[in-house]
DNA sequence: GCAACACTCAACCAAATGGTTGACTCTCTC
DNA sequence: GAGAGAGTCAACCATTTGGTTGAGTGTTGC
């Protein structure tokens, strides 16, 4: 289970890592949108944009409808926000700086205050 | 610089994308490690690793520091902040689902204690 | 100064990626 | 029911990726 927890965010990551499918999720930020919708702002042939939705499909980011002859599309936020979580552990090292900052001047205000008990 | 920052993402969440690349950035989160170090726990030959460092490298999310003949790794944590910043637009997806979860439960709660004023 | 060490580099290979085109399957509309 | 529309599928292609091995480059220590 940790091992599909990684499997999960290599596809995860693999989706993220292309320009056109990061495009994509943004318009579905706007709402559901159709494989043609999605499609049209890339010179890019319809099967083409179709293999990155599958793609965006299979790492579970996106869920498809088909209604009638037109699929529609809409975000699927859960693996987001694994991999939300999974960067959430080296916060520390880029909010950890101002925290160790945070202390030195908590230390230094303390020095100076020295005695003065609440 | 859009577009610059658009080929940021692209080689971070490739680079993060890669397992053994994860298991190298957090074996990083332990502090300072030699190529030697963080390529010792895989079954691939010194070379691969080495590619995979300088995948790293190439996303900055690693620095090199040689040191006679060392080569000396450690985490840079910026870029990790923007692909965090980046699905941190995503978050009211995930987030809001709680929040109307909690407005509901808040509602029912409500309902229930009907009357009671505290 | 020479052998071992810590690596990188280059050449090579198999598999995966990202694109194309053409044929096919449904579904809708007239 | 025939044609147009929405989309997938399969075959193909060039490039990239992730690994290998073997040779090469500095550095260190005896």
């Amino acid at each position: 289970m940790v091992e599909s927890q990684t499997r999960q965010l290599d596809t995860v990551f693999h989706a993220l890592a292309d320009p056109t499918r990061r495009q994509m999720l943004q318009a579905l930020a706007g709402g559901e949108r159709t494989v043609g919708q999605l499609a049209e702002p890339f010179a890019m042939s319809l099967a083409a944009a179709s293999k990155h939705i599958k793609a965006l499909e299979q790492a579970r980011l996106i869920r498809r409808e088909v209604r009638g002859r037109t699929h529609v599309c809409r975000l699927e936020p859960a693996p987001l926000a694994s991999a939300h979580e999974w960067l959430g552990f080296y916060e520390r090292f880029w909010a950890g700086r101002l925290d160790i900052l945070e202390q030195l001047l908590r230390a230094e205000a303390g020095r100076k205050s020295e005695g003065e008990k609440k």
